[in-house]
Order: structure tokens, then C-alpha cells, then sequence
DNA sequence: TCGTCTACTTAGCGTTACTATGTACTGGTA
DNA sequence: TACCAGTACATAGTAACGCTAAGTAGACGA
């Protein structure tokens, strides 16, 4: 992973997550799968399992861990009425910093 | 500053700072009061500042001591041709990135 | 003299993503 | 049976970055 996306996943990765889950409930793994579909292909695991692990403590979803056909029980999680908050609030931090980031970037030429 | 702003600015007040310096040169107070115009009101001097050396230590600017009418004297910071290098490498990853949340944005309803 | 504006510096902190490694279950195959 | 790949989760240690808070220092007006 470049050193640049890494800095910039910082504060964004969670946001993605979340609007992962808005929705469609989904467990660690298969998160991490969806992630790499979408093109962050070298998200490690490790980070994503951190993030959960996050997200629920601040307490934007909740979990439920249900059995799996084919290995380890698998940890389900569903964005919550806080999670939806706080991801509003996350689609419009993102949305100040990209209108100044696109201006800046038109008037770079 | 919101603990999501502070998160994302991680990586991107690097590349915004970069892209205020193309074409003109600029001094550290100078870049912290641009970005206060561009609505980046709670960003600290301290913050700006780091930031600067770092960019700096990278091979990114090159820097020019000026005196000053009313204060002690300025370090200009003008981007060099590394840092139009990593500039452009900068608006590459902002730009990938930025199309993926733009797409699941639009997914969220 | 005091406060304000200009201008830069730095130590310590919290948060985050990455690396690396480990645990544990299932199923296929040699 | 032994081994390996795939599934699924966990975690200790590290690096990078932005913030807080405090400081130094010069110019200038009240």
C-alpha cells in the first residue's frame, strides 16, 4: 500500500465500512472481501477486524454471531440507529473536504 | 475540530498545503491564514507548521529565509520538482479514492 | 508598559492503518 | 492419517499524522 493512501484511509476506511453495512449486515470477513471487490485490494485484515472492533465500542453497530458452514462462528454486524448518524455526519465532513479539494485542484490549472 | 475532520485531513493537508504552493511560494503564517480562507478555520499553527518541516525533510519544497516589515523573519516554502512529483501522485490516490466513496454514496439510496 | 499581531518552534498525546503472527474450524487430497 | 488451503477472527507492536499547549521573538500602537 502506497504510503499516501494509507495516511489518507485514515478517518475515510471507516466511513467506507459503514456505508458498507447500511442495509446489508455482513460479518468481518466477508467485509474485507467486499473491500477488495471495490478495489482496496491491499486492506490487510488485521485492519479491518481493528475497525470493527472500533465501531463497536463507540457503539455505531451491533453484533450477533451466528454459526458458519465453514470454519469459525462468524461476529454479524448491523449499522445502528447511532451508526447512521454518525455516518451522516461522516458524508458530510467528507463532502466540505472534497468541494475544497476539487476547487483546489481546478485551479491548479 | 470534529474528531471525523481531524482523521482526514490525515494525509490530505499534506497534499492541500502542496497544492497551495503551486506557482506561487508562500511562507508558513501566510499558508496557515490561505487555509483559514478556504474554510479550514480550526486548523493550528502548530499543525501547519510540523507539517512544513516534514515536507521539508521529504525533498518536497525548498525553503528561503526572508526578513520581515513585522516580525521575525519568514521561511518561503516553494515546491520543487519532487514535490510537483508527489503532488501528481497525490491527486491520483485523492482521485481514486474519491470516485469509490462517490460511488457508494450514490449506493446508499 | 501592555497588549496585539506577526512568525516560527517543539514536546507530548490520541487515533489510525499496517505488519506479523497466532488461533481455530472445515473439507479436500495425497 | 497427515497435510494444506480456505474460512474466520484476534492482537501486540510500530509508524505517521494532526492536535494541544506552551514557548520565543520582533514590531507597533494605545
Amino acid at each position: 500500500m502506497g504510503r499516501q493512501m494509507t495516511e489518507m484511509l485514515k478517518g475515510t476506511l471507516e466511513g467506507i465500512v459503514l456505508a458498507l453495512l447500511t442495509g446489508k449486515p455482513a460479518y468481518g470477513y466477508e467485509i474485507t472481501t467486499l473491500l477488495r471487490d471495490r478495489g482496496f485490494a491491499d486492506i490487510a485484515e488485521g485492519t479491518v477486524y481493528a475497525l470493527l472492533v472500533r465501531t463497536e465500542q463507540k457503539g455505531l453497530v451491533d453484533v450477533e454471531k451466528r454459526p458458519s458452514e465453514k470454519g469459525p462462528p462468524r461476529k454479524v454486524y448491523t449499522l445502528n440507529t447511532q451508526g447512521d448518524e454518525y455516518l451522516k455526519e461522516f458524508w458530510t465532513t467528507w463532502s466540505f473536504l472534497a468541494e475544497r479539494l476539487e476547487q483546489l485542484r481546478d485551479e491548479g490549472n
